[in-house]
DNA sequence: TCGACGATGTTCT
DNA sequence: GAACATCGTCGAA
């Protein structure tokens, strides 16, 4: 009881409009922003198209990597909308891979979204409290983990809904709204409900092209995170994220320094 | 700032 | 009954 109605609070918490606070650390936002006294909302201004299938249509690395950059959104209930620039992404390739939820082509109801169209939702429910969201990818029970966002719209509506769980009031800082794939599903309001949903269509959660990709140069192929379990899977650098960007959940200096012109 | 540890409940063997 | 693609808190340094 108590607990819904903290819910319903938080959800009714988040202001309308542009939220255009600057992630502490992070090199500001290089998406063009319109006038100060000019909301976008009423100036006729569109968004960047959401991303359709054919983004979603290609294998888990390319993928992963492709992700980087682009624009998580979510509207909630009460239309304000919620941003987040993609910053680190794990692929996970299906049925050969030791990692995957799909290892030995194993489907149960509760990967199918693995399984199904790319674009398809899989988000599921780990350690019995957290939501971890991943984006199906071309080739069968292969797909994509979002690990970390930077919030760019809708930070006091995350940071309520992140709120929630935390004993202590202390506020969150900005970057760590989003900066893990459990965490990023609690500040969006990502659930199971979402399973199976298709991002490409979907009325309360999509992806945008983001301003400009990250500098090749900048992206760091890394171990995935928690799968010590499987093996060699363990070691192949299929988690990607932006260098040194603040936003990112767990830091690898090892693969930074494999960069090409780093000593 | 880092490491240890407990919370928590679904899923699968 | 064990495993689990995590997180928040606390205490030590």
């Amino acid at each position: 009881m108590l607990r819904k109605r903290l819910r319903k609070s938080a959800a009714e918490a988040g202001e309308p409009g542009l939220d255009k606070t600057p992630v502490a650390g992070v090199p500001a936002p290089r998406r063009p922003r319109p006038p100060p006294e000019r909301s976008i909302y009423f100036t006729g201004e569109s968004r960047p198209a959401r991303l359709g299938m054919d983004f979603f249509n290609q294998p888990g690395i390319a993928l992963a990597r492709a992700l980087l950059g682009q624009v998580l959104v979510r509207r909630l209930p009460d239309g304000q909308e919620l941003r987040g620039r993609v910053v680190e992404t794990e692929a996970y390739l299906g049925p050969e891979d030791q990692a995957a939820h799909s290892r030995g082509g194993k489907q149960t109801p509760r990967n199918k979204g693995m399984f199904m169209c790319p674009g398809t939702l899989y988000v599921y429910l780990i350690y019995g409290m957290h939501f971890c969201f991943n984006i199906s990818s071309q080739g069968a029970g292969a797909c994509v983990l979002l690990r970390a966002l930077e919030p760019l719209e809708g930070l006091a509506a995350m940071r309520d809904h992140r709120q929630l769980r935390r004993r202590r009031g202390k506020a969150l800082r900005d970057r760590d709204l989003c900066n893990g794939p459990a965490k990023l599903c609690q500040a969006l309001a990502i659930d199971r409900t979402f399973d199976r949903r298709q991002l490409a269509d979907d009325a309360a959660l999509w992806m945008e092209a983001g301003a400009e990709p990250p500098d090749p140069g900048a992206v760091v192929a890394a171990a995935r995170i928690g799968v010590e379990a499987a093996g060699d899977w363990a070691l192949k650098p299929l988690r990607f994220y932006v260098r040194g960007h603040a936003c990112v959940s767990v830091l690898d200096r090892e693969a930074e320094r494999r960069l090409p012109g780093e000593s």
